[in-house]
DNA sequence: GAGGTTTGCCTAAAGGTATTAGGTAAATGT
DNA sequence: ACATTTACCTAATACCTTTAGGCAAACCTC
């Protein structure tokens, strides 16, 4: 009975990369013990159950999520800043589908509140500050930001721009330079 | 022995109705099942099996919504059918979650083409013929909306937006205003 | 380094879902 | 009325989740 050294990090961790592998729905505690060359029980150890798991790697890509995004914008601001959260956001979600589908997983409020949802919210306020919006169009557009970044970036990665031109990406860049008019456009005076 | 008289018509419905009840993901042949008080195996003769289920949802709700949206833009031009597109979706979903949930399921190519998908996009181009716009800006302009609108949605039913002013309703509408003054601006002459 | 304690991983077992194979009785057609 | 079709059933297999209880490895403590 050789011991294998399981943490709930290390579980954390792989439960991710299979995220990434065969989808965050198919992420399993029984895949991870395969994973793990380990009997299914050890793993209820180190977790409380399957919902937890899930929980962990959710709280694990947004953390991560928020890292790769707040070095994207440190230095830049305005439309910069917005292009740098933007193709951060996007490329993590295309690097790590499973680990960004994890990000999306409901939590209860006071799980969210502790974990990295926070960041993303001061980051996207951030980002608006080189904009010049007063309330509430300040919270109207972080909203908005939100739902452009996270429904593109969800229909692409559900193929919904598979068979078609033009390149995601010009769609994108273009996406990004009409938010930013947009914003301008809103500042007040 | 009572027959119930299963179709897969009434299973799909059935299993819509599931889903708004207990979510999409928890729709399982099982409780399907349960709800027409019929052995399991039984609903194999009307249905492939558990995906197969799925995607008839899916394209149920597809169908449904494109129903809805095709009704509430029918008449409507420019900002109002942009406005009316918007509040008929959002209203889908809201009614709706569990199916909204559905149309968003990954199909094969081939069923996603015979289904309603189809119809949505061409919806979204006829909203789009009131603001001249030339390829490729049209096919941009599709998939932004589409963005804000799934990203949108998506993230109030998570209830992202659920502790926290102003209202969810005055989002909606600065943002209809806001993409309605962009698709404007990127008219070409 | 020997003792006891903690704890990591195991076996066993129960319950739920998905799926297939093969049976019986109800419905349908002639 | 009889034959055929078909709707639903029982039975069985397989996988995933979760809990309970056991043994041995790792870790103190002296």
């Amino acid at each position: 009975m050789v011991r294998v050294g399981l943490t709930p990090e290390r579980l954390t961790r792989a439960g991710a990369e299979l995220a990434d592998e065969v989808g965050f729905d198919q992420v399993t505690v029984s895949a991870l013990a395969r994973r793990f060359d380990v009997k299914v029980a050890s793993l209820y150890s180190h977790l409380k159950n399957s919902g937890d798991l899930r929980t962990r790697i959710a709280l694990f890509a947004l953390e991560e999520l928020a890292d790769r995004v707040a070095d994207a914008v440190a230095g830049r601001a305005g439309k910069d800043a917005l292009a740098a959260f933007a193709e951060a956001y996007r490329d993590y979600a295309r690097e790590h589908p499973g680990r960004y589908a994890a990000a999306r997983l409901r939590l209860d409020p006071e799980t969210a509140a502790a974990g990295a949802g926070v960041r993303h919210a001061q980051m996207t306020r951030a980002i608006l500050r080189g904009y010049d919006l007063t309330e509430p169009d300040q919270t109207h557009a972080v909203r908005m930001l939100g739902s452009v970044f996270h429904g593109y970036v969800s229909l692409e990665l559900a193929g919904g721009f598979d068979h078609s031109a033009p390149d995601p990406q010009e769609s994108w860049a273009w996406i990004v330079d009409s938010l930013d008019a947009l914003l301008r456009h809103r500042a007040t005076p």
